[in-house]
DNA sequence: AATGGTCAAGTCAGC
DNA sequence: GCTGACTTGACCATT
């Protein structure tokens, strides 16, 4: 079991998901900023190893406008020893990858001109991927998108989108239940369909659900993932005490978090805690799964 | 140096 | 019809 946090890291004083306007594009300021990203994320990659904190997401904005039409730059050519090089520690410091394409990716629009830029900046974030020359248990999650008033209909374009993708995309992605309108039990409809690991989100699982017993769901999410993807990934958070329903919390609800462990026990799960004050609350995580093993 | 409007992109609930 | 929320704020013109 790892367990990790998203993208920023709020202790070291660099951001690894620098970006600029539109307007003020170059390739001289998109290269220094790549640049300086891939230097943030490799200290934030130590910093990380040396606390024992082995599961990390990057950020969608390593490269910005990847795949927006105004970037010609050769990026995976210009940064390719930096890339390598950051892949090389990963994998010698035993660290899982994750990556989360924001809102505006969805596969499953009616809007082709929509399927298709969400299919360009999934390449891209495979493409960071390969360039790292990690193998496929680094993944990139995603929801599985709009309702559009047809729920069955969505879904089925979801699938039918998803035989589309290249490979390259298609190895590393796993689909996401969210807080509003697919649950985990449409994703393993999905999966049904087209073999896309589940990745389990037990926070929005809590926010919408069909009464579906959480422990049976992390079981049955966790068999969509076959041995080359890794070990299943969770998403975790909890209710913020101030902010509408599915607000996530800015600090870890450390009681709420070791009755997730005592859920979760005996499966092995890769735990991402999308929590708003980030390492801090993956250190004391570690400690407290520390304290209370697995196996006992 | 601090601040507030704005930023590539989509969807939808709530007003 | 507009605004805010979403896995994550950051940029930049202005004061």
């Amino acid at each position: 079991m790892r367990i990790g946090y998203p993208c920023i890291n709020r202790s070291i004083g660099c951001s690894a998901n620098r970006t600029f306007r539109l307007a003020s594009y170059s390739e001289e300021r998109l290269a220094s900023t790549i640049a300086g990203n891939i230097a943030c994320l490799k200290k934030i990659l130590a910093w990380n190893r040396d606390r024992d904190i082995l599961f990390f997401r990057i950020t969608s904005d390593l490269v910005p406008f990847a795949s927006h039409p105004a970037c010609t730059f050769p990026w995976q050519d210009r940064f390719r020893n930096e890339l390598a090089e950051t892949g090389d520690f990963i994998r010698h410091a035993g660290i899982r990858i994750s990556m989360h394409p924001d809102q505006f990716i969805v596969l499953n629009s009616p809007d082709e001109a929509v399927v298709s830029r969400s299919m360009d900046e999934l390449a891209y974030h495979a493409r960071v991927q390969d360039g790292m020359g990690l193998d496929t248990t680094a993944k990139i999650q995603l929801h599985v998108g709009g309702v559009y008033g047809d729920a069955a209909g969505s879904i089925a374009r979801f699938v039918r989108t998803y035989g589309r993708l290249d490979p390259a995309i298609r190895r590393r992605l796993v689909v996401e239940n969210d807080d509003r309108r697919f649950t985990a039990a449409d994703c393993l409809e999905i999966h049904e369909q087209t073999g896309i690991p589940v990745l389990f989100d037990v926070f929005h699982h809590a926010c919408k659900n069909n009464g579906e017993d959480l422990r049976t769901m992390i079981r049955l999410t966790g068999n969509t993932w076959e041995s080359g993807d890794g070990i299943p990934m969770v998403d975790y958070s909890s209710q913020h005490p101030e902010k509408r329903a599915g607000g996530h919390a800015d600090h870890i609800d450390t009681g709420d978090f070791l009755n997730f462990l005592e859920i979760l026990r005996p499966c092995d799960r890769d735990i991402m805690l999308e929590i708003k004050d980030k390492e801090a609350s993956a250190l004391i995580a570690i400690a407290l799964a520390r304290e209370n093993p697995r196996s006992r």
